[in-house]
DNA sequence: GTGACAATCTGTAACGTTTCAGGATATAGG
DNA sequence: CCTATATCCTGAAACGTTACAGATTGTCAC
């Protein structure tokens, strides 16, 4: 009797999880062509092929990751890169809910990589790259002139960018409409004979932000509305300094009568400048806000608001990325949103 | 000349990222060796340690994690287990960054392994521990007797709840005293006043409902107030229904003069239905809730609050976690934080 | 001088996968 | 009957790491 075969015998009743050795030894078949078999190369016998995905669907195997990775260097990672600083209702849940809907039933995994204030921002990309962990990355708060785009490009690893880039580069981008936004914000401003707008833009070193303004300025004109200078803050100061400044802007004898907002939480602080002023929104003053759950009718039913839907921002950039990964061409993987119409809850009326 | 080391030459002057190999040639050590000296191995000579440690300095080795991971089976990773169901003002994102700050620094990646509402919670993590795709494992949403702990302590693979269970069994554990909260809350609202109080509780199924019940009734009896059920609701309902639902019960003769609500948007959403009725918060009614951002005040300045740390949260399952993987006993592992005072941040005066 | 022993170091194998370079068999062409 | 070719399958090697089982020194006791 043989029993040269009493190696295998062993391996194949080991009681771990089934590997591609497992899946020879059952199928009789040499361990290169369950692996062929299990990935439809068309060299393996029609018949072959079915018998085997038949006993590893049977038996549940699932390919090792680590063997793959080391082999292939394929990780079948997506990093979502994130700044790690404090975000009051921050949108950074909706976005991985986003990008886990798009890559449930793919092979990928969703791994999330912090970064701090303190660090460069390329630092955590860098990583990525050098040590090979994934195989995509997503990125946000992108910059008109992007480094780490820029990197990323170079290296020819796949990403896509929460916003838009200004570098004449082509690369997959999934971005809100902001430039849209604020024009709608101000021509429904004007609409309800609003004259004299503030602009709460996002940060300037984000592309966003002039997007925003743009908007702003170009709508201002085409209404003939005027703008009182509010750029001392960004959405992204404290909602402490937000409100002071705010209430300072309001007692002045030339103040605004209507807000452009480009986040909820900082329209929580303006509203309170404005009440701290001792003014009434909704009489005095109206606020446009973006939000991106339903929330802001609720602190103020006069507040004026449009959706930003992150939970899509997050699946549009997965889409992309995996895109990319998949061969398409980053050209072809840039989507934006288009902003809803300016929602009024209700208005109380002026006085 | 000895051309035997073409091979070794070719391969150590490749361009690719450093392995073992590359410090072997570039030390004049074997392989084993270096790997040895790397992880401070005791039978490798002080001085070698020393030279191999600083070429791997210099050159920027990194271990190749799919190596490790394929010959030991340590993945480095820790999987944080979320549903992906739209939670309004969510602190994942808090709880996010905790682990990260936490396992920065370490070699550990953070991934998120998301299921749906339609999905048995269990899914996932039989999915985790079958592929042995984490080291260690977060979850939330914990139960009394909760399925996912129970098969992970089967297993024996590391993890921790955040909110405790109630099986008998020992585990690591981060946990927000609710008992503490509610009755604190009860006894703030007693204190100024009020004697008919409804709780606005966690969804029956999770432990910290009962935590929070328990609480608000042992402080109820304590202070002498009684109780206004506000059942047929919890913080998992929609916005619309809380609302409605306290609408309804503000609008009897026996209606709440106090509130104790478990979520910060859920209290936005008592304070709309309050308002519905036709009545005033803090003169007809005043709300107790807890949050996890300093918003609330900017909501209704009448709200009572409570601070709940989710970003500590996070940092306490990642140290459990991590604790329990480094050895440490599981019993050890486990933390409950002390809610803060009621903080009142203006109460109008009720006329 | 020799055996024992400690101190350092090293090669080989293995983890699970895919790729490379074939090998075996059958079919068809001449 | 032999060769060419297509079809289907296979073993060996490699990815980078660690564990195992030595190998090579040098030192010391006797």
């Amino acid at each position: 009797m043989d029993r040269q075969q009493t190696e295998k015998d062993d391996e194949a009743s080991e009681q771990g999880r089934p590997t591609l050795k497992t899946l020879a030894f059952m199928t009789g078949l040499g361990v290169t062509t369950v692996s062929r078999a299990l990935k439809d190369a068309p060299e393996i016998g029609a018949e072959t092929r079915r018998r085997v995905q038949l006993v590893a669907k049977q038996i549940g195997y699932r390919p090792n990751r680590a063997g793959v990775r080391l082999r292939t260097g394929k990780t079948n990672v997506i990093s979502l890169v994130l700044k790690t600083e404090h975000e009051i209702m921050s949108f950074v849940s909706d976005i991985i809910y986003g990008v886990s809907e798009v890559i449930a039933g793919t092979p990928y995994h969703l791994i999330v990589t912090p970064y701090s204030r303190s660090q460069d921002p390329l630092d955590p990309i860098r990583y990525l790259v050098e040590t090979g962990s994934a195989d995509g990355v997503i990125i946000s708060r992108t910059q008109p002139n992007d480094p780490r785009a820029r990197y990323m490009l170079e290296r020819g690893i796949p990403f896509a960018t929460h916003g838009r880039t200004d570098m004449g580069l082509i690369h997959p981008y999934h971005d809100f409409d902001n430039y849209a936004f604020a024009a709608e914000a101000v021509r429904h401003l004007a609409g309800i004979g609003r004259r004299r707008l503030a602009l709460l833009a996002p940060p300037v070193a984000l592309t966003y932000h002039r997007h925003a303004l743009n908007g702003f300025t170009d709508a201002l004109s085409e209404v003939g509305a005027s703008e009182i200078p509010f750029n001392t803050v960004s959405i992204d100061h404290s909602i402490e300094q937000i409100r002071m400044r705010t209430a300072q802007v309001m007692r002045r004898d030339v103040r605004p009568d209507g807000f452009v907002s480009s986040a909820a939480a900082a329209t929580l602080a303006i509203v309170a400048g404005i009440e701290d002023a001792g003014l009434k929104l909704g009489r005095d003053v109206d606020v446009v806000s973006k939000q991106s759950s339903d929330l802001l009718h609720l602190f103020r039913r006069e507040l004026l608001v449009v959706n930003e839907d992150f939970r899509l921002a997050g699946a549009e950039l997965a889409r992309s990325v995996l895109g990319w990964i998949g061969g398409a061409a980053p050209g072809s993987l840039q989507s934006l949103s288009v902003p809803t119409e300016v929602l009024a809850y209700r208005r109380s009326t002026p006085d």
